[in-house]
DNA sequence: TATGAATGAGGCTTCATTCAT
DNA sequence: AATGAATGAAGCCTCATTCAT
């Protein structure tokens, strides 16, 4: 038998989720500064003031998009990663996947913040490090070069037109062996 | 003899930088979309109706920033870019300058978005692949993940602590040679 | 036999008076107008429309408090009086029950509004100077002075520091002999 | 030739004495908590934005109607009771001066606050103490019976019909040789 | 051309009240 | 009865914009 889930607990869920579902679509349109809080219960079917049950500000609910978004990003970002034996294998992996996730082919809801995911990569630069799998560098500074990296290049196959695999190969190569004809 | 600028004329002149230059502030510190017409004029020694001597909108301001942003990084952006004989050479010369800016130890006013210098860029790092200097590579994506790349880790220098020297051959050999540890 | 008040009856009565409770604290703290319904339930363990099954707007709670104020107060404030030989006595014991009530020293809660005692004291007074207690004046003026003149004193009692007893016995002596030193 | 008063300022005079009038009635028909900007707004011609160009809240707008009140109520209230020469003189010009207010007969707006001369009359009354006129009482209570007094009978004088004068004596009687019947 | 007050639309938030559970 | 979420009206305040001076 289904779990019985009380009507009213339903409710309050659905219209939660509606919310940030509303919400994540404003910021991505208007960018979150010019968003309001009634542009975003405007995309809502629920009430003016019905917003002020689940969140008290705009920022509130930034911060549970964010949360959702990290949830939702971590495994898928990082679990190539993990495994990756060498540097190619790390790199590839976090390009498809970060490519997949901007081009909403990936199972997370779209317009989603690759900055959720920083703390992770960088845990996971820092490991592969340790490992001899890459050069020892600012494990900050690149995990921030390969986000914002990720995001400008994604953001460009989003737009326009674009090949996945092969932006991946080339983001890949660039950072992996730099932009030094070989000698 | 001198110019002879009219009197009007410089006021004008003068007035019309005024509203430029406090929208950069603002917009800095609070984003273009959380800005408002009234926060620039407060941030001005002009009264409210004056704004709209100048600019028809925000929008409007935005657009004469950034044309004034693009003709000021252009040339420092270019320079060194330009005459470099090798990879290297061009990759230090753009980190080193655009960190400089990031840090607002350059020329220029600070909250500079490296963004204006995209098409230059771009136009620099083709003719650079066309000269052998780079691996032939989609320009547009290289452009816009050394712009990001600059942009997040010159925010880190300029937010934290950091070092611009450091931060520039780091930057530098992460482009030029990439993560992998040499065979 | 006792008298068997069923659970139910009680808890009612219990929830009335979490009610009235609450209300005389906000009435007392933010004034009758500027409270709200809302201000008043959330003073209380209820939920927002339980209010509705006891009361059906903010001025009837403020009628059944002053009801109550007015059960409560009669008896306090009548009882010397009644037995009062002289005008002295007369208003000692209106004023010192007056301060002691203002001070919430009595057994009344606090925050007891006079002006409930109003036609009490009317009555009294009348009667008194039927008996020639008292000069003959408009009994209604002369107790509307009494109630605001103790309402302010022993408002300035309760706030800072002061002697209830003196005061007391100022304020007899005030609308005893008046203000006029002895010739 | 008359003063020339720019058109401008002589507008901008007459939109805060709008608000202020308005503010006065509306505090006075529902109690200052109870009030809202939207009904002083509403009694003025302007446009809602407009009250915010001469107050920046409803607190600030009460305290400069008590200004504007203690200014108009200093003189009257005062005048006769500075050339008092006996407690009865006194005490008549108060209660006149009160009552007048009250009712409106005036030459000030109605609705006036006594309590707005508060410290003025425990002034006089100390300085009246020190010349004899009265027993030496606590000043600030008494200051405070007085305005009471005044107030509650000048309220019912005004509400209801009431004859000025005979309730002026009668006070003046009151405070003067207190209630008790001579011997 | 600069000024700054007036305007009313619209965003933010709280409110009274209802009603399904 | 008690609950507490939903509703939309309404209060608060700031905004973009106009326009008389």
């Amino acid at each position: 038998m289904d779990a019985v889930i009380p009507r009213r607990q339903r409710i309050k869920q659905q219209n939660r989720q509606f919310i940030l579902d509303a919400a994540r679509r404003v910021f991505a349109e208007q960018g979150y500064g010019a968003a309001t809080i009634r542009d975003i219960i405007r995309a809502t079917p629920l009430a003016a003031g019905t917003f002020y049950n689940y969140f008290t500000s705009k920022e509130d609910v930034r911060l549970a998009l964010q949360a959702e978004a990290a949830a939702a990003l971590r495994p898928i970002l990082s679990e190539g990663r993990a495994q990756a034996a060498t540097a190619e294998e790390f790199l590839s992996a976090f390009f498809s996947a970060a490519f997949a996730l901007k081009m909403g082919t990936g199972a997370v809801p779209a317009a989603a913040d690759l900055s959720a995911g920083f703390a992770d990569l960088r845990a996971d630069l820092e490991s592969a490090m340790a490992r001899g799998l890459f050069l020892s560098l600012d494990a900050g500074a690149l995990a921030a070069a390969l986000l914002a990296a990720a995001e400008e290049i994604g953001g460009r196959l989003a737009a326009g037109n674009g090949d996945a695999a092969k932006a991946t190969e080339e983001a890949t190569l660039l950072f992996l062996r730099g932009v030094q004809p070989p000698a």
